[in-house]
DNA sequence: CGGGGGTTTGATACTAATCAATAGATGTGG
DNA sequence: CCACATCTATTGATTAGTATCAAACCCCCG
């Protein structure tokens, strides 16, 4: 008790020095001299899941810096289908693909706690702090590594491939650097799944049965896998015959 | 004939400031004054039609501008299937989403000239012009944008809603400010457009006869498309019902 | 003028979508 | 804490859209 509101007390006065979520963020790139400066620009909240904090052609007035929790980035079109491109954890920055106005929507699928900073203030940390702009650049290279990679994976690959493709990424997503985790926890739905891999929530279903029957994965709860044929699912995902 | 060997004669000198290319692209982010210095760091070459000058998983020494013609940027599966991630033309910067391997392979689909940089000397320009290294996020940033609107094609719309904007997309691309044009030029083969949208061969001719059946398209000649019905076509790949 | 890549069209096959029903998980209020 | 309502997931039967296989045609280039 007594701990959980000292920290609470530091973190008011201190809250970016004991970050989390800083080592792998935009943040990192801020120099500890300057972190209380960057308290002052940002200012934390929270959202409920299946709250939708960003709406794709409203204008971008804000940028978001995730904390903790997972939120989804999505397209749709006017008939209501919908196209998930990516899913973000802690440390993850939205705002890169931004004009005047958003062009996604943002919704948390677990509870999210985020900082928010307006565009001047961006500009204004971008200006005091090159180091951020640079940092900035280098991610809006990496997500575009990985979009393309999406494009590849939504152009030419079957659900299966697709399926073994997430399941791989996401066992890597805690920590890339780590050794991958062969227990992966999948915050989302299949639903969320399916839009993300351009597939149905039928046909992601039968795959993640099908992976179960030959013994590939297994499943203690629909949202906890446990790989136990990695050299198939990579073979799988990386297209090999 | 004066005219023009004096302009060659000019373009050995200050060939930057007299670049066609430059409004369009990176290059304008370097003031006039640093122009001379802009053209040594660059070596201006030529591509023959399918000549690929970027292979993906090979170093990334170089990055390029595109100055003239057209290239297409693609990632192959160990199988051969292929999926073009964009075409490139005029102005168009390509090393954006590189590690320190290329992530993609680039060909030329027709004759092309590039300005080729090392990274180094990228590197050199974006420390002595802070511009330049703004305007690359600004770029990166609007490459994610359209990359995120590939993903809502291949994972949401239909083959014809795909083709539909994919010959909207390139009636703009002459200049986005400027009014579409209605006679578009596709330098670029059935099979190139297949691979970009996800598609075959086949469903891209059938669909291109349809559209021309229904009176929504003329076809000159395979690389020349008329657009007849823009509105029509903007509904099928706006996704409206 | 001949050859070969690129394009179109037709017949058939197959993957994943759709429609439908049941079962399981999650969350809420009494 | 349990019962109910609702959302999520699984499985089956059928269909639709696109891929595959095949053949003819066109056109561009040498």
């Amino acid at each position: 008790m007594r701990m959980t509101s000292a920290a609470a007390g530091e973190s008011r006065r201190e809250p970016c020095a004991y970050c989390q979520a800083r080592p792998h963020s935009l943040c990192s790139a801020v120099p500890d001299d300057a972190l209380s400066m960057l308290a002052t620009l940002a200012v934390v909240r929270d959202y409920a899941k299946g709250q939708v904090f960003i709406e794709q052609g409203a204008a971008a007035e804000d940028f978001f810096n995730v904390t903790s929790g997972t939120v989804k980035l999505y397209k749709l079109l006017p008939d209501g289908r919908q196209q998930i491109t990516g899913f973000a954890g802690t440390g993850h920055f939205l705002g890169l693909a931004v004009t005047d106005t958003y062009t996604f929507s943002v919704q948390a699928i677990e509870p999210v706690r985020a900082c928010r900073f307006s565009r001047s203030r961006l500009r204004r940390l971008m200006d005091d702090c090159p180091q951020v702009e640079e940092r900035l650049l280098r991610t809006a290279c990496q997500e575009l590594i990985a979009a393309q990679e999406q494009i590849l994976l939504l152009g030419r690959k079957s659900a299966q491939e697709r399926l073994a493709t997430f399941l791989l990424g996401w066992s890597r997503q805690a920590d890339p650097r780590a050794p991958p985790a062969e227990r992966v926890r999948l915050p989302m739905t299949r639903g969320d799944i399916a839009d993300h891999l351009g597939l149905t929530i039928e046909t992601v279903s039968r795959t993640f049965s099908r992976f179960r029957a030959d013994g590939r994965i297994r499943t203690p709860s629909s949202h906890e896998v446990v790989i136990t044929d990695r050299p198939y699912l990579e073979r799988l995902a990386a297209g090999a015959v």
